[in-house]
DNA sequence: ACTTATTCCTGCGTGC
DNA sequence: TGCACGCAGGAATAAG
């Protein structure tokens, strides 16, 4: 679920209220999401003040006074919201931090996560990069360091096919599998072309639209197919804005040609066959 | 050093 | 209605 545009859309809108807020407590009502929950996350950040909260790939990074970080990681199904303190707790609400506001009010951050498939841990913040989640990860999809020079070197030598690559975090982080599929149709390249193969302009044109098509989803508030909202409890727009993600067997809007589903490494891949028909030329 | 399969969860849609 | 099955936005880890 959330790739980069979400998480980002999540990030700016917990920041109003949590930059400069003082964390009271967290809370957690279950001793394991995707991997077990470290139980000091409970008392280390009391009454520590929230200084700085930014985003690298899928992950939401918040600095702590008390010179730690808190790593959050939304999985497939998981959500943030902003509520009044004390509210009472829905489904699948698995970890709270109450807080009180610059402006005295109080308010808890809520991680809501139906899969359970997302992570909350922290770490020193001088040894972020060395924390096991974050070591191995990428440039971030949106980063202006994000160049040709850096990516043909490192496609250059891979003989992957780019609709993998582009989800490997380990290459550029924060684009999953919605965006995969959209990014390369708005780079009208097939989604099995290997890496190696891939010339110069299509690399400088897929580097372009891997930013227009995140920021577009950004300004929109994301996508939601199913669980996803914005933390103020909207649902995020991208999704009327898709063009071939979720599509199958409906018209092109650029060709009128039939959007067909494949899938690679089991996971569903949408193409317009005339738009990306490049698949064996190099 | 590669690629591919498995695994962790809940819930929804489909077909029998 | 009920049940079995496949599938869903992720990604570390194990196995090949």
């Amino acid at each position: 679920m959330p790739e980069l545009p979400e998480v980002e859309t999540s990030k700016r809108h917990i920041k109003q209220y949590l930059l400069n807020a003082k964390i009271l407590n967290i809370k957690s009502f279950v001793s394991k999401l995707r991997w077990e929950i470290n139980p000091d996350i409970k008392k280390i950040f009391n009454n520590t003040v929230i200084l700085k909260i930014d985003r690298i790939g899928k992950y939401i990074l918040i600095n702590t006074s008390n010179k730690n970080t808190l790593i959050l990681h939304l999985g497939m199904s998981g959500y943030l919201r902003i509520n009044e303190a004390n509210v009472k707790k829905i489904k699948h609400d698995h970890i709270i931090m109450n807080i009180e506001c610059i402006t005295g009010e109080k308010k808890c951050l809520i991680f809501n996560d139906q899969r359970r498939f997302g992570h909350i841990d922290f770490h020193y913040t001088s040894l972020l990069k060395k924390h096991f989640l974050i070591k191995n990860l990428g440039i971030d999809g949106l980063s202006k360091s994000l160049k040709y020079d850096f990516l043909n070197k490192i496609f250059l030598n891979k003989t992957i096919v780019i609709k993998n690559a582009l989800l490997d975090q380990k290459i550029i982080c924060g684009i999953g599998n919605i965006y995969a599929s959209e990014i390369l149709f708005y780079s009208k390249i097939h989604p099995l072309k290997r890496v190696n193969n891939l010339c110069k302009n299509e690399i400088n044109f897929l580097l372009f639209n891997i930013n227009v098509v995140l920021s577009k989803a950004v300004l929109s508030g994301g996508t939601t197919i199913k669980d996803y909202k914005q933390p103020n409890g909207k649902i995020g727009y991208f999704k009327q804005k898709l063009k071939v993600y979720g599509r199958e067997k409906l018209k092109c809007y650029d060709c009128s040609s039939i959007i067909f589903k494949l899938n690679i490494n089991k996971r569903a891949t949408y193409i317009c066959p005339d738009c990306q028909k490049n698949k064996l030329v190099n």
